[in-house]
DNA sequence: TTAAATTCTGGCCATGCGGCCAGAAGACAG
DNA sequence: CTGTCTTCTGGCCGCATGGCCAGAATTTAA
C-alpha cells in the first residue's frame, strides 16, 4: 500500500505527504502540550487533525517515529532561532544575556512546542526503562556554555568557578523560568529574564573588574 | 468486606493495616523511580510487594489516593529533614548554604523518593487535564526562601534583587543538581553543592560588604 | 472451640491503547 | 475513459490498565 523507501534510494516525498506530516506534527505538539504525555494518544492527535487514526500510521512508522520527528523539528527550530541572536557579543556576560533574551523571545511564540518537548523528555523511555532523552541530550548546550565561561575566565572577565555547574544551573534557571510562566501566564517574562541576566552576571564576573579601585 | 470509616469517627487502623500501607507506598516509590510514571501500574507495584493486586485496592481507595499518600509521605519526610538543619544560621548566606547542604544530604539517602516525587509532579493531572501538583505546590518553599532573602536585603547583607526570581532559581538549581546526579551517579554532589552555594553567594551579596575598602 | 472481623486471592470487566489491514476514495498520467 | 498509484477510512486485533467482587484464608475475640 505504501511506497516506503524506493529501490533507487530517492525519497520522492510528495507535496501532500510533507503537508500531512507537518500537520500531524503540529497537532501532536498541541496535544502533548495541552493534555500531557500520558493522555496523548494517536487517536486524540488524529481527532485534532480531523483525520482518521490510520493516516498517522500511514505517514509515520509508529508513535516512536512521530515523537522523534517532533523532537528533531523543535530542536532544530529553537537552535536556528537562538544562535544567530548570540553572535557579535564580545563579552561572555553579554553573550549570556543575549542568550537568555533570545530564549525568552522564543518562549513567547512557541509555548506549545517547548511544553511538548518537556513532556517528551520527561516521559519517553527506551524498552529497558531508561529515559530516551535524558540529561545527556543537553550535552551540546552544556558544552557550548561551558566553552563560553572558560573563555571568559581566561580573559579575566569572569571569576574562577566550575563551568559545568554554572552551565547546568543556567539551563535550569531558564527552564524553570519557562515553567513558572506557564503556571502564571501574567508573570513578567522580560523582567524575569533581566533578573536572571543580572543574577548570573553577579555570580560569574571577576571580583575586581578592571578600573575598580583595589586594595 | 471493608470496615471503612466507622460511625464513631474513629479510624482504628490496625497495626497490620499500617504496615501494609507503608509497604505498598515503599514499593510504589521504587516502581515510580525505576520504571517511570507511565510504566508503573498497580499490578507492577503489587508484584514488587509480593502481594495480589487486590490488596492495594483494599488498603487504598484507588490509584489516586495511593499517589496522594506518597506525596504526603515524602513531602513530610524531606521537610522534617531539611528544616532543622537550617536553624541557628545567623546570615541569609549561611542559611542558604545550610539549606543546599541539607538537601544534598537528603538526596543521597532518598534518591528513589525524590525521583518518584518528580515523576508524580510531572505527570499526574486532574480530570480536566491540568497538572495536579503544579508549580503552585512549591509556593511554601518559594515563600520561605523569599522571606530569607528579604531579611538579608533589609539587613544590608544582600544586594537588591527580585526575591521571587531568586527563590525560584535556587530551587531550579537544586532540582537540576539532583537530575544531573541521577544521570551521572559518579558526579561529585558535595562539590556541586559547594559550587551552588558560592554561586548564589556571589549572586546575592551586597556589592560592598562591610569592612571592604570602597571608593 | 466457635463465631466474627479482617485481610487476601484470583479472576472478571469495560475501557483505551498502538498497530495493522482490506478495501474505498481520490489524484493523475496515458 | 481507463488503469495505476497515492491517500484515506473504518474497523479489527491483542494487550495492558484500574476497578471491582465473591469467596477463601487468616487473625482476633468471645
Amino acid at each position: 500500500m505504501r511506497p516506503e523507501d524506493r529501490s533507487d534510494g530517492q525519497k520522492r516525498t510528495s507535496f501532500i505527504e510533507e503537508a500531512r506530516r507537518a500537520q500531524i506534527i503540529e497537532c501532536a505538539v498541541e496535544a502533548f502540550a495541552e493534555l500531557g504525555y500520558a493522555n496523548t494518544s494517536l487517536a486524540r492527535i488524529a481527532e485534532r487533525a480531523g483525520i482518521s487514526k490510520g493516516v498517522i500510521s500511514y505517514h509515520f512508522a509508529g508513535k516512536t517515529e512521530l515523537i522523534e520527528q517532533i523532537v528533531d523539528h523543535v530542536y532544530r527550530d529553537i537552535t536556528q532561532f537562538v544562535l544567530p541572536r548570540m553572535e557579535g557579543e564580545a563579552t561572555a556576560t553579554g553573550a549570556l544575556r543575549a542568550n537568555i533574551r533570545a530564549v525568552v523571545e522564543y518562549m513567547r511564540g512557541h509555548r506549545d512546542q517547548l511544553l511538548a518537548l518537556g513532556e517528551i523528555f520527561n516521559n519517553v523511555r527506551t524498552s529497558d526503562g531508561r529515559r530516551r532523552y535524558g540529561v545527556a541530550f543537553n550535552e551540546p548546550i552544556y558544552e557550548a556554555r561551558e566553552e563560553l565561561f572558560r573563555r571568559g575566565q581566561q580573559s579575566g572577565e569572569l571569576r574562577s568557578f566550575d563551568p559545568r555547574v554554572m552551565a547546568v544551573t543556567v539551563q535550569a534557571a531558564i527552564d524553570e523560568m519557562f515553567a513558572y510562566w506557564v503556571a502564571y501566564p501574567d508573570h513578567d517574562l522580560t523582567a524575569h529574564a533581566d533578573e536572571l541576566a543580572d543574577l548570573f552576571e553577579h555570580a560569574t564576573r571577576a571580583e575586581r573588574p578592571r578600573g575598580t579601585a583595589g586594595r
